[in-house]
Order: structure tokens, then sequence, then C-alpha cells
DNA sequence: GCGCTTCACTTAAGCGCTTCAGTGAAGCGC
DNA sequence: GCGCTTCACTGAAGCGCTTAAGTGAAGCGC
């Protein structure tokens, strides 16, 4: 503990021990050594207040220990909660986050992509607004690349947590066609969905499927900025009579409209989201959602990350359920 | 674009053009070379996909270009967004941000802010729990830190960005107060406050010189676990006219808590928020907030660090002024 | 007692950069 | 034309580790 100016190396512990620089990098890994010569350099590392350079030791075994998470929009507070997580658990496996955020632009998320890469994360873990992009093939040729949401599906990646939104958009969508709803604005956004298919086609579907009447709208994924396309929805001359949120952020800005032109929810409007966000059981009225069991997912995705950093290579693919978290801001519609 | 396998290094780059590595490492951070050979280099590395390797170059130079954030809690939703926002700064910046989470524990900050320094991080940003903790000085000696909320009291620090707390405190209560109420509860968490004086302070000064009844009550930062609290608030035999969350995460706990028990906001009970979260305007009703600008802080924050580690030491400490955003979560008391 | 393996190390190369201390040529004043 | 500086580079050390290959001693079967 002593004021220690500058920080002890593999060399003073060595020439401490009496050993070469190599046992005691043995012995500190605990490899190689005897029981008595690793307790000999263990403790004298103690004293010198010795901790390995990281860097040094990224130099050497080619290894950085750091994971690169790409999110494709932090704005959704959602993917806040997941990264942050995602970080946290990274921590636990004695791996370190760089955390980027493409900030809604796909193409500035295949750039960040290669940045991590060239910044020498050993993986990554993505969630991209395009996981159709060739340009993902490249990068999980040199490294480990693990995919959350969709499946990157033009490159052999690492592994893949999906989530299976064709169940997502069933059970919203019944839900909604239960309580008699048939006008139906969807705000969408670009949204990792299942293998080779964008969400949006399962939503078609399953309107057609549940005879629906469905506006398909774009949103963004900033709060704000869905408030202005849930406007435009409930403005619409043949006004839905429920909102289809494609994340509770979305949601949010739905609510922010309903209220901004005096309609009550869910009186003169249903509103469901998609992610369960820890707000969305606080806001009045409460936010019915589809959602994904975050920790589970997180789980997953540090661990397929880590076997195939450590060299097992098990392309697995873990597919997700949705659970609808039925709450206060959907009801029968009015004239119904 | 080659299918590259391996990175190119420096020594092809200096092979390729006919001069040594020393040349070419000059050449490409433009330094003591002639237009025409900076050229050559230039054109030459594009065309191997010549990247510099920050590992070597990290220990050769002996920086990482990687700063260390360290948050105190991101389960509050405004350290979510003032983190991230300061990581997306730093990338600005051309460094790279390692996030860590002492989860609401005062003693893991120290910990993480150490293993940060450990992995070799250039300089550390941190919003602390504890900013008086003393172990904060033996970290500022050996790398630049700067905070963020109020000073670390005891450490030689790069920097801080300050929140004028006494100022938030007297803006919320003023406010109150103006409308009419004086039995309050006051919700807080360890949270940083200005120099040496932990908020509570202000809290109980600014509360006497208005004549008000107040309660303090310890929330920690998760929402779920403030609902708990701002419940047990509620539930007092004389309840508490006003509820003055110190966090925006804290007054979403105290939304849920009212409304659990059948309370008009702000009817029955006025709530003041703190921070202004992005959906704190989206709330049924908008929380009346306390907000500072969050970007000026990340600025001037990521200024301090950069400036720091560049070696030109200042050591400002800039205090940022609070603002009042009057909404609808706030009103006159009933019977009043 | 001999060759063989195993154990517990040592030696030394090397990861890919930066940087300090030269070095030769050109330019300059006088 | 001489010494001086400046310019544009080269050479080589070294950042602090890891790791492949090597070594000597001990242990083993037979």
């Amino acid at each position: 503990m002593a004021g220690s100016r500058k920080r002890a190396t593999l060399r003073e512990v060595a020439e401490a021990t009496g050993l070469s620089t190599a046992a005691v990098s043995y012995a500190l890994r605990g490899l190689q050594v005897s029981k008595e010569t690793e307790k000999r350099v263990r403790q004298a590392a103690a004293e010198l207040g010795y901790e390995a350079d990281p860097i040094a030791r990224a130099l050497a075994s080619g290894r950085t220990s750091m994971v690169g998470l790409l999110s494709g929009s932090l704005e959704d507070l959602w993917q806040q909660q997941l990264f942050f997580s995602l970080g946290r658990e990274l921590l636990h496996k004695d791996r370190y986050a760089l955390i980027l955020d493409a900030g809604g632009d796909p193409a500035r998320e295949l750039t960040l992509a290669r940045q991590l890469r060239d910044q020498r994360v050993d993986g990554l873990i993505v969630s991209p607004l395009d996981p159709s992009a060739h340009a993902w093939a490249e990068l999980a040729e040199s490294l480990p690349v693990v995919s959350i949401g969709d499946s990157l599906s033009n490159a052999r990646a690492a592994g893949a947590v999906l989530f299976d939104n064709r169940a997502g958009v069933t059970l919203a969508l019944e839900h909604l066609s239960r309580l008699g709803h048939q006008r139906i604005a969807v705000l969408t956004t670009t949204r990792p969905s299942t293998p080779d298919r964008p969400a949006d086609t399962y939503v078609l579907e399953e309107g057609a499927r549940l005879a629906l009447d469905l506006t398909v709208l774009a949103a963004p994924q900033s709060v704000a900025e869905a408030e202005a396309v849930a406007h435009k929805a409930l403005a619409a001359p043949d006004r839905p009579t429920a909102l289809f949120c494609f994340s509770d952020s979305i949601a949010y800005g739905g609510y922010a409209a309903a209220r901004a032109v005096g309609l009550a929810i869910p009186g003169d409007v249903s509103i469901v989201g998609y992610d369960d966000h820890p707000v969305s059981r606080l806001l009045s009225p409460t936010l019915t959602t589809v959602d994904w069991d975050l920790e589970s997912i997180i789980r997953a995705a540090v661990q397929l990350v880590i076997t195939a950093i450590d060299g097992r290579p098990r392309r697995r693919r873990i597919v997700k359920p949705p659970n609808l978290r039925e709450r206060d801001s959907t009801g029968r519609p009015r004239h119904a």
C-alpha cells in the first residue's frame, strides 16, 4: 500500500523471489510451478502491490479481455438497460465492455463495429439495426460476433440470441383483437427481427390472419421523435382505436401524443408496447407490453461470446419466447 | 479491402515504402517528415489496409486512449443517460469509455475505480456515491480524476463539474411552499452534493428557512425500491401533501405508490423530481422537476479530463446552475 | 544402472509500436 | 569556405508481458 509511485513489474517480482520472469508469469496464472513456489510468488507480488499490466499482457498474448458492445440505438431506453446489464455481466466474467452506440444510423453501425475490432476487442455483441448487411460477414470472419435480437443473415456468427418476434407480434395483436380492436396503427422501428424476415412481415401476416385494419408507420427510437409519429397516427381521419408500438420508448411517445390531443388511454386509444422497461409499470395507466426475460438474454449472450473467444465454436442460436404483460393501457374500444 | 487474414503492421508499411519504421510512425502521426514522404506513407498504409494497433501503441507510449467512467448507481435512469452520453462524447474525441457501475454500493465504488486504474485508463470520470472517501486521494495521485456532481473532498482531482444543489433544493422547496405545501416528504439518496455538505443539509436548512414540516427518507436508486419508500411516506398518519424526490427515478416510484393507494397527483399529493429525464415530460401528469443542462455537463467533464490527460493541469471547478421545470405534477394542496 | 519421462523451472524471442539519440546532407551567415 | 543550425530521416532500445523451446535434476521401470 505504500505510496508506490510507479506500478511494480513482473521483473521486480522475479528479482524479489530469485526466479525468472517466466516462472513468475506462470506462477501467477497457476501454471507449471510447484505449490510452494506459487505461494512464494504470490506473497512477493502482494507485498510489492503487483498487478499485471493488461496492456503488456494483451500485446504478448493477443487477448485484451475486452468485449465490444454495439447498440443500434441507445436512445431506446430498453437498449440502455440491456447494454449496461451486459457490461455488468461481462465484468463478472472478468471482461471489460466497450460500449458504442450507432445512434440509429445503420451505416454508422458497421463503421463502429470495425472500430471496435481495430481496438482489438476479443469479441463483439451486437444488437444491430440492419442484421442483413453484408459487411457483418467480414467482421465475423475476424472475430467472434454474437447478435442479440436477430441473426446476422450473411455471416458465420459465433452465436445469436433471437427474439421470437412472430410470437411477440401475435401476442400483441391477438390481445388487441380479442378486446375488439380492428383499426390499429403500428409504430415500428428498424428493429432486429427474426431470421431473414423483418418484423413488419409478421405484423402484416398476423394482421391479415386476424382481419385487422393495420397502418404501419416507421418511428425512430427517440421518445421525442416517436411522439411526433404517434401524433400523426392519431390525427388520421379514421383514427385508430389502438397503437401497437415496437418498443416501450415509442409507446411513451404514444402516451404523450394521446394526452396532447386529449385522448384517454385506454378509453379513446389503447396502447401496447414492446420490451417491458422498468418504467412501464409505473406509467399512468400502466403499460401493456410484450417482454422478454432480460436477464436470461444477457447471460446467454455473454456465455456465447465467451465460449467463442475461448475457442469452442458452438454457433448456437437461442430463441427467446415473449410474454404478454397485460396492464391498464389496453381495454375495449369505446364504440365496441 | 482484400480478405487480409492478419492485420498489416508498421514494419510492412516501412518495407513497402523503403523507410524505417520510425519514419513511418512519425509520418502517420504527422510529425517530423516531409510532406511528400507523408503522402507516400499514407498511401502505402491505405493500400495495405494498415491500422495502428492500439495495444502496441499503448504499451510503447503509455497511453491507452481509454477513459474510465464510474457511476455510483446505473439503476438511476438519469445516470444511464449521463454515462452513455459521456461515452458518446468521448468517442468524438477519439477516446473509448470503460463504463463501470457500483450498483449503489459505496465500498464497491472504490474497488472498481482501482480496477479501472489497473486497466490502465488514461483518466477517470466519476459520479460517486461517496465523494468524501479518503481513497480518492490515492487514486487522484496516480491518474487524472474528474468528478461530476460533487467534488472529491480529500483529493487533488483534475477537475469537477458541480451541481449547485443548494440552488436546486431551494427551487424545489420554494416552488412547493409557494403553492401552499407545508408537510413535505423528502426522498433522498446517497447523492453527490456540493462541496463538503451533503445535500440533506441544504434540505434541512431551506426547510427551516421556509418554515416547512419536512420528513427526510433515504431511498435507493432503483425505481422499485423507491416505490416502497414512497409507499411508506404516503402511509404516514399525517400524510404529506407533497413529495420531493432527489431523482426522477425516485419520483417514478412516487407515482406508482400514489396510484397504488388511490391518491391523485397533484390533487392529493404533489410530486417534484430532480434531473429531468426524457421520460418525465411524458408521464401523466408530466413531472415537475429540477434539471441541469446535461449536454453542457458532459462537454465540461470530458473537456476537463482530456486537458488533464494531455498534461495541462487546470483543476477547474465548474458549477452548474439548476432550472425548475414546472409541469403538472405539482399544484395547490387540496385543503389549502 | 540405463534410458526414458516428468517436473520445475530458465532462456530468449517477440508482440507492434514509440522515442531518444544519433547522422548525413542541405542551407545559412559572414 | 568554414562552422553552425536545421531538416529528414535511421538505428536501436525498450514498453511489460507471454510462450516455445531448452535444460538439468529427479523419478521410474526393468
